[in-house]
DNA sequence: CATAATAATTAGGCTAATCTAATTATTATG
DNA sequence: CATAATAATTAGATTAGCCTAATTATTATG
């Protein structure tokens, strides 16, 4: 049997794999230990159980980064955690803003039969209600072109698929301004002084946003 | 907010919840602890704990039963986990001696909200795949009358809707035996020397079975 | 490049849940 | 009803994850 990890574990490795994604290089103690929310001690600690297991490179006072094997269980749970958001929205009717929670506990049921046969009753989906990707069952992620609708300039448009900032709150903001996963976002203005934008939508409907919402939406041209 | 328990005292409460309902008095430390899998001195740890937080009234060397508080727990979980065992036969197709150990992770999912919704996804259903029935909300359990097919005599029938024992080999072997829920059974014979059942299922196909076959089947007259 | 600031680790402790071995309490029986 | 058998508890350890305080290593800066 495939030895199964604890709760603990798979969130360490998760987050691991998400600051490596961003960082590419060596990820750093007091980096893991912010967005696990505990204190630096109790990452090295961790840290040093999880090299032994062989789930990290563990470099003292270097850093560490996923092995292969660490590596497959992250991207295992984060397509389990995907698989489910979209369960909860599509099936039970959950608004996007109100699952993450909830997949961050399923997420943690092992069973290979499970989530394969929620695949199949999903319609084998390939992204989750917010538009990340959804690993395939051996772990292989495609590769998103997408851009942060901050990087086009004025007259350039983009399909919006997805978002970088997951919180409520943000999703609420975006629901309250109409803007939806899918629609075409053309870029009119940015005003110089603050960096406001000036965005047309899909019927020349015109919303004024914040850099920090461009910033934080991704399109693909 | 709700105190949340973990895993482990979940399942503490749900396993003396079931005691009590077949032994009704106070249930003891051994007994337990081969439910649970654990040795004797856990338990009187654990139980000591628990009696802290007031979710079970532990009576040193006399044994413990529930509190209402450690009840409610206790039936909010078996809820849950019937629920999913509806969820994994009824939408993933998965077979009904599949799903006991994936509802067992499912069940301890916190949240009223997917549990409400997941209900009314499956159409408050009112029993599981085995035939045990559901909790409502507010904690209710339907009281059943039915009885062990051991129970009738020859020329009674009745209509299976449970079992007592939820083993997938013996699950396997009603589905080979062509006995399923909501079969009219009749007790057409009982051999005296062996106690061996002959069932008349509907269209008169008959059924050769043990005593520890209809010693696990409940039927409602 | 020496020193100040920052980051990481070690040391020592805590809690929940488990264990084994030893002890005490309860129940059954000659 | 005394003693043997059984059941339960206490004592003392262990492991995973976490903590604070103290120490050491790395990085940045005058």
């Amino acid at each position: 049997m495939l030895p199964v990890h604890s709760f603990t574990e798979e969130n360490y490795l998760k987050a691991i794999y998400k600051l490596q994604e961003t960082n590419a290089e060596m990820v750093a103690t007091s980096a893991l230990a912010q967005v696990m929310g505990v204190h630096a001690p109790s990452v090295t600690d961790m840290l040093k159980r999880m090299a032994q297991k062989k789930l990290v490179i563990y470099q003292k006072s270097k850093g560490f980064k996923l092995t292969e094997k660490g590596k497959q269980v992250a991207v295992g749970i984060i397509r389990n955690h995907r698989l489910w958001e979209v369960f909860l929205v599509d099936k039970l009717g959950f608004r996007w803003d109100e699952v993450h929670d909830l997949a961050e506990e399923l997420e943690h049921i092992h069973s290979d039969a499970l989530v394969s046969k929620l695949d199949a009753y999903l319609g084998f989906p390939r992204s989750d209600p917010h538009g990340d990707p959804i690993p395939d069952a051996n772990g292989v992620l495609p590769k998103s072109k997408a851009v942060l609708l901050a990087t086009l300039s004025i007259g350039e448009q983009g399909t919006f698929t997805g978002v970088t900032d997951h919180s409520a709150a943000f999703l609420n903001y975006l629901d309250k301004a109409g803007l939806s996963l899918g629609h075409i976002i053309k870029v009119k203005a940015v005003e110089e002084f603050d960096q406001t934008y000036t965005l047309q939508l899909k019927g020349k409907k015109e919303v004024v946003v914040s850099y920090k919402v461009v910033n934080s939406l991704l399109v693909s041209k």
